[in-house]
DNA sequence: CGCTGTTTTATTGTATACAAATGCCAATCG
DNA sequence: CGATTGGCATTTGTATACAATAAAACAGCG
């Protein structure tokens, strides 16, 4: 993984979770090649990456832009996200094995830790909450699902969202877990689903929340 | 659309659907630029592209493989469409317009008529029942929706289905259209997605039939 | 024999030069 | 004054040479 065009996909990417390639940017490939210090043939291939990504949108005639996220967009991508994971969730109800749900439950008890002290460790919550998920698709063994919901998931606006979620959340988001290992431990498929798409459906509005928080001082969050 | 890249991935898609090439087949970039005529440079574009609709697999060390498709697999590529598509057909009955509901009318009747006859136009239902579901897919006026349901819907094998109908098969779409229209024009969501779930999984039972008929006889329906 | 480390070969990755296309701006005409 | 077109500048597309890497062949050793 230490090919040129990824690591121009990491940094371009980062370049536009970080807000320094705003929305509606283009982006022409020479001179992020000056930028990331190769040439012009690994970039293509990341622009492409990026594209499939909706990192990134192209024109009709070939130019690529910084994608713009409207809240309508955000919305629905987390409604993707909802049904393509619930649907995750009862396949793994079916099939998870015992060292399955023995990691998982070891995983929300470490993001219990993350976010109950009086200071939460974000960092901390997100890898593990991230690790969370990614068991659960694992477990749900389809390879097409998992490659959907990575594209769903490492979304612009989804990967920044924990970053908004208050401390009430954040337990939250830990109790939901843990209901799902309930649903899991029980192999009950409607309930993993139900508690699966209830738990993304509140990431949303706790996104929300915070997106109006923001807009109402006139600054995105990204600039946080 | 004339540029070599695109020309390519037609080329080789093609090549892959046709049996050509079979499952399982390695894919270097030097063979396929003689074979397409270019050079590698948009041969490798058009692998990237190929990748990501599921045509082509690569392993970890970036070999290319035209992708192998278990009954399993196609499944779990029929259930994805049915999930979406159903979502789809939701939003579209939420949303649809009195010239759109018009269109489709119009188009079934077309399906109705290349399916009635004594021997079937299947090309024509083909390319009909591609347009049903594209304007139902533009009702639902959900960008991210459409690129997903599109790479789920090109999928090779899902791709050769219709070829498997029997006549009884292709009067039940018509038929189940029909349904559909019915939910669309008294903007029922639920029976909108309900109707369109049921469609997908019986085109997926049709698909399997067939597909269990043809192994029975020792040849897959490629060959056909 | 079978293993292991090394050389050879095949295949993919990257840089660069050039070709094609697109957009932009200005000059021209109605 | 506005629309249109011609040509220049910018940007993307393709070919090709070379570099890096992974697979395959092989030799030497236990």
């Amino acid at each position: 993984m230490s090919r040129a065009s990824d690591r121009a996909y990491d940094q371009i990417r980062n370049m536009i979770l970080s807000g320094d390639l705003a929305p509606g940017t283009q982006l022409r490939e020479e001179q992020l090649a000056e930028a990331c210090g190769v040439s012009r043939t690994p970039i293509r291939e990341a622009l492409r990456r990026l594209e499939t990504g909706s990192f990134v949108n192209r024109n009709e005639s070939q130019r690529s832009f910084v994608a713009d996220w409207s809240l309508d967009d955000i919305e629905e991508a987390f409604q993707l996200r909802a049904m393509l994971e619930a649907h995750a969730a009862g396949r793994a109800a079916a099939r998870i094995s015992w060292d399955q749900l023995e990691r998982l439950s070891i995983c929300n008890r470490t993001i219990y830790q993350s976010v109950s002290a009086a200071s939460p460790d974000i960092p901390l919550f997100l890898e593990q909450n991230r690790l969370f998920h990614a068991i659960i698709i694992d477990a749900a063994r389809s390879e097409r699902l998992a490659t959907m919901l990575a594209r769903v998931i490492e979304q612009p606006v989804v990967l920044r969202t924990a970053q908004q979620y208050d401390q009430d959340n954040l337990l939250r988001s830990h109790h939901e877990h843990d209901e799902l290992l309930a649903a899991f431990a029980r192999h009950d498929i409607d309930w993993a689903e139900a508690v699966m798409k209830s738990h993304i459906r509140r990431a949303f509005h706790a996104y929300a929340d915070a997106h109006k928080r923001g807009s109402a001082i006139g600054r995105d969050e990204a600039a946080a």
